[in-house]
DNA sequence: ATAAGGCCCTGACCGC
DNA sequence: TGCGGTCAGGGCCTTA
């Protein structure tokens, strides 16, 4: 499931693949793939485009154009995007052609259709509710602590919350939480700021070891698992803490990683390494 | 304004 | 082997 890390391996891997290649042709499989126009339109408006750049904001892939529209791609849950010759065999799953003018075809892949192509004149259109980027100079401790003020919600919730923060997902906020050892069941305003001294460094930790290491590719299929445009898988889910590892040792203190459900997403955490005592409750 | 829950999708997996 | 049920969850939408 692509988050910040796997997003930002794919802009990564399509940069010197796309960059000043022009699109000859568009075929859209899957009508609802294309957000807010008509697939016909999008495909017109797409064609004879040069992609003049490959970026990320939170989630989202950005494609520059030379005429300073710009493609923006979420990739959701299964979405893929791939590069291959014209000829190669268009499975069930592809939804999207992009004829280049190298012979080759960037193909969209997406087994569960939540991905969405969007064709905006600016970018601010579709990122202008988005949150800080973790890994920007505009995220600081004082940041995160400022926007967990008077908020009721689990933090676990909030993090998942792409306004308060961009590019989390369910992997990277258990990670980050235990790697700063904090119940995600707290309420965000009961975090301190020391709390979120901790977070703010985790946060940043565990994404950028988790881009170094290509993503997490979870899962045994190659249709649902994320698969990077060159073909293949992330490393970092061999370095995940408690993430789907339920009923395993944690690895700092050995109890049973346990799984709750916040927000109608399972939650992986250690009940001795990110527990929670409210002032005045329990004993000691 | 915040908060909470439903919805879209289909492959993988489990128990019988 | 076949089959029904459940799970996976990002972002958007509706409702309170």
């Amino acid at each position: 499931m692509p988050e910040l890390p796997e997003v930002e391996n794919t802009a990564r891997d399509l940069k010197p693949l796309l960059v000043g290649r022009h699109v000859q042709a568009v075929q859209i499989l899957w009508p609802r793939l294309v957000h807010g126009k008509a697939p016909e339109a999008f495909a017109v408006e797409l064609t004879g485009r040069q992609i003049v750049n490959t970026d990320r904001r939170g989630k989202f892939l950005l494609f520059p154009l030379d005429n300073r529209r710009i493609w923006i791609v979420h990739l959701r849950m299964t979405g893929q995007l791939h590069l291959v010759p014209t000829q190669t065999e268009i499975d069930r799953h592809v939804h999207a052609l992009l004829e280049l003018d190298n012979g080759q075809q960037l193909r969209y892949r997406d087994a569960r259709k939540f991905g969405r192509f969007y064709l905006v004149d600016e970018a601010e259109e579709l990122l202008a509710k988005l949150g800080p980027e973790p890994l920007s100079a505009a995220f600081t401790p004082l940041e995160l602590f400022s926007r967990l003020q008077g908020r009721r919600p689990a933090i676990k919730t909030l993090l998942l919350d792409q306004r308060v923060l961009a590019g989390l997902g369910n992997i990277y906020a258990d990670e980050a939480l235990f790697a700063a050892g904090i119940d995600p069941r707290r309420p965000a305003s009961t975090l301190t700021q020391a709390d979120c001294n901790r977070l703010h460094m985790a946060i940043r930790q565990t994404l950028a070891t988790a881009i170094r290491e290509g993503g997490s590719s979870l899962g045994g299929s190659a249709l649902t698992n994320y698969r990077r445009p060159i073909g293949v898988q992330g490393r970092f889910q061999q370095r995940h803490q408690v993430y789907r590892r339920t009923g395993q040792p944690c690895p700092r203190c050995g109890a049973p990683i346990e799984r709750i459900t916040l927000a109608q997403r399972s939650t992986h955490f250690c009940p001795t390494c990110q527990r929670y005592e409210p002032l005045g409750v329990g004993s000691s």
